[in-house]
DNA sequence: TTGCCGAAGTTAGACTGGCTAACTTAGTTA
DNA sequence: TAACTAAGTTAGCCAGTCTAACTTCGGCAA
């Protein structure tokens, strides 16, 4: 992979946010005042900032509660007062992962001063972004999380959904007011794979392995203009 | 997902072959006849054969070499005669996954009688096809693959370009014949990465998860028109 | 034919990780 | 201020990876 992300963008935005949850891993927020001593504070919120932290740093595969209970400095029994287990913390984080993924979308829609094919664009730019900027959690939302999580899991579902339904709305919008819903559900599933296919293949380093310079703002804008209906 | 695969396609090829391995597990085949007793015959292979049914079972988080030793009847210390680690083993997994990837990509060439942009459609089916009948190995190959293994890995790596370097060809025909070699690239990545967010996307079920009815075929075929330089 | 050598198994065990049971600590509330 | 409870702890089980040291067996050379 090579350029084509914004110096200021959305990817740095996620960058530093996970510093400060990094940050956030041994200390516990202000609210709730405790003396650090026996009791965390905020055990939960400490263990999904460290989870975090060792998604990106040694990759879902190698996340282990144990890891994420050192760095909050707490013994490997204390998450079990929190979650029910490791999937479960897992749980959250696609969650969590599902939220801002479609927070920096509508940001990026709403940022965008261009016509509908410019604000696609924007929101698959900021797609691709969040994927290269937190590439372990990606792969956990998108990939893992079906293996482990029941998909009848209407929370989680829901989650995912309110993401897609910010781009099937762009998508309407697109074809025009006598757009029909099929209709624009299917040009937002196809916007949706492209981005994806960007995302999945720039992060785990294929576009590399290719050998090629691939400028991923160009393509983007290109795939998105030939992908709308003329 | 829905439909959109061929009833008697290479999913089917895929999933027999998947089968046949797995018979292969416990038996040594006819060469090398041991009389399995103490010594295997083919570990090897028994070991890698086990290794792909338990990554499409139970996922490639859930596999662990003490599984494939189970199936293959013999004790956990024996893999480390054949393979340096766990590591290695998906190693093996990843280039034979590469190699048939290629291959069937590479068939589907063979056997479309259309032009250009038919045989691209048909090459991306056939992708599309074995991340389906393969999710487990699919996902080892363009996901794990790079968590673990050395970016210098050049036997690896010449694994997917062979890979690649099919789809090149062909997008430097659909060109022309002044087609420039970055050109042809250029479009290489972009139908890949079509294609590949197909195979991600439909793999792990997302297509489901967004209630949308998505017809495969229709969608690649559709895509490669617009996404073929006019 | 025999005997030795090496390849390919074995058992035992160190170490890590997930998870549970039983106990302890300390903040809140009557 | 006593008791209740939430949130920690230690100890220990089980599964998994991997190593070290031992055993088995097949093939080859004397």
């Amino acid at each position: 992979m090579t350029d084509a992300l914004p110096p200021g963008g959305p990817a740095d935005d996620d960058a530093s946010a996970a510093r400060a949850e990094a940050e956030a891993v041994a200390s516990p927020p202000p609210k709730r005042r405790a003396k650090r001593g026996y009791h965390h504070g905020d055990l939960a919120g400490a263990l999904v900032a460290a989870a975090r932290v060792v998604i990106e740093r040694d990759g879902p595969a190698n996340l282990s509660l144990s890891k994420c209970c050192r760095m909050a400095g707490v013994s490997t029994a204390a998450p079990y007062k929190h979650f029910s287990g490791k999937d479960d913390l897992l749980r959250r984080l696609v969650m969590d992962g599902f939220d801002d993924l479609g927070a920096r979308m509508r940001e990026a829609r709403d940022a965008c001063p261009g016509g509908s094919a410019d604000r696609i664009s924007a929101m698959g730019m900021s797609y691709v972004a969040f994927g290269l900027a937190n590439p372990g959690l990606f792969r956990l939302v998108f990939g893992m999380a079906h293996e482990m999580h029941d998909p009848e899991d209407e929370e989680l579902h829901a989650c995912g959904m309110t993401c897609f339904q910010t781009l099937i709305e762009e998508a309407a919008r697109a074809i025009g007011p006598r757009a029909e819903p099929e209709e624009a559900k299917h040009l937002a599933v196809m916007l949706w794979t492209f981005v994806h296919g960007v995302a999945s293949l720039a992060m785990d380093g294929n576009y590399d392995a290719a050998r090629t310079d691939v400028d991923i703002r160009r393509m983007v804008t290109m795939a998105t203009e030939r992908l709308l209906p003329a």
